[in-house]
DNA sequence: TGTTTAAATCAGGGGAAATTGTTTTTTTAT
DNA sequence: ATAAAAAAACAATTTCCCCTGATTTAAACA
């Protein structure tokens, strides 16, 4: 579950320019520790986590952790940063993983479901946990912020790249993209509490229709309605 | 803030059947003490909470706490159930401020901004918290469960008399309700997080134009595409 | 190749802080 | 005067963070 980098080798002869074995196998210990932290925060939930359940998941002594995270808020600040970036591979991940044959009206509904499981992945739940316990916990409340400024950038960024045929759009794409995160979200919170599984699939119908409505070539209906009712 | 209750006066003569002064006296502290937990859940989170700073907030001592939440747990309890009613209570509230003028479109508009602001309300971040918490928090989780069964029931009730108009048409009636309540609720949650105010009135406005094509009269369109896309 | 050196890891514990439940004392109303 | 309610001090458990001393391991060098 932890890393699944591939093992140092002990038999391949470490060239003068390749990291040292040392390093590679510190590195390995610390990314073993950070993914036990987001396990920890998966599994605990941000305000059960202690030092100790890290050190004991990750399979290393407290005193091992040490050495890479001298205090608790290192530790955390660390994974914070950590869980976004697998925050973002993940979600890179699922939209990359789209069949290239999909075009248009379904490669867009194929976005939705790939999204949809990247809002319900353990990930993006342990993550706005912490966001919820940030609002009552100024440090963690401080890291997240400093940390998700260099996130949003690259979350901007990526789908500028994913949803090219479409950010020359203006308002059309911003609106786009708020009515399905925030109507995402929404269900996806939802689904921590009760189980609506049901009526999943019919409001994901609903919402994809009404990104098409929105995108549709030279229809300005949505736009101008929403504009003159304002 | 605390209970809005009339002090009870000595002065007026308790009739038998009355309850006796101090059986008022004592339900008086245990609102007061269930309000400073409510207190305490939005100014401390729930996981910060403990029965010390419940009592020193709701100005009582632990010892008189004790007398009506002889453990923690009971003392949660009776909390969440106080929170679900005050949260029923708020919400009918604010729909109820509509203006009775209002109409058609203009009242389901008001019935928007009504539960925004319901949503984005000290109340409901405070019992959103509690959800996330009982996700890792057996005890909670359950106390939270066995509580909300009683509520979801008020609510479908309230909701059915508020938007009578429109609960006759089944799946759109259901459709409507969870676009809302998803679409708001991602927004909400959002909003703790990062302030895009000046995004909301926008998206709300959406949100209306898409409830009246919902409910336009005679109009099956919406709801046509929505099953063939099926 | 044998030896040295320095880093990484491990095991355990100290000790402070916080929290909960109990018990005793004081107040208040009947 | 008495019984309920409130206050306050008490006791005991638990939790958790950080540090110290010992051990292993890799790399550096003669």
């Amino acid at each position: 579950m932890a890393a699944n980098k591939s093992q140092p080798n002990k038999n391949t002869a470490p060239r003068v320019e390749d990291v040292s074995w040392q390093a590679q196998k510190s590195a390995m210990t610390r990314d073993r520790i950070l993914d036990a932290a987001i396990n920890c925060f998966i599994n605990l939930g941000y305000t059960n986590v202690t030092t100790a359940k890290v050190a004991s998941t990750a399979g290393v002594s407290r005193g091992a952790m040490l050495h890479h995270f001298p205090s608790k808020t290192e530790l955390i600040q660390a994974a914070v940063e950590y869980l976004h970036g697998k925050l973002l591979e993940d979600y890179t991940q699922r939209v990359n993983a789209i069949p290239k044959s999909k075009k248009g009206k379904a490669h867009r509904r194929a976005g939705l479901d790939a999204y949809w499981e990247y809002l319900t992945g353990d990930l993006a739940i342990a993550y706005h946990e912490l966001c919820v316990a940030g609002r009552t916990d100024p440090e963690l409340r401080q890291i997240l912020q400093s940390s998700s400024a260099r996130f949003s950038e690259h979350v901007h960024k990526t789908n500028a790249v994913l949803f090219k045929e479409w950010n020359d759009r203006g308002d059309r794409y911003l609106l786009a993209m708020d009515v399905t995160r925030f109507m995402m979200e929404g269900m996806a919170i939802d689904q921590l509490t009760v189980d609506r599984k049901k009526r999943i699939p019919l409001l994901l119908d609903y919402l994809a229709d009404r990104l098409e409505e929105i995108f549709k070539e030279g229809d300005t209906s949505a736009i101008a309605r929403h504009s003159t009712s304002k």
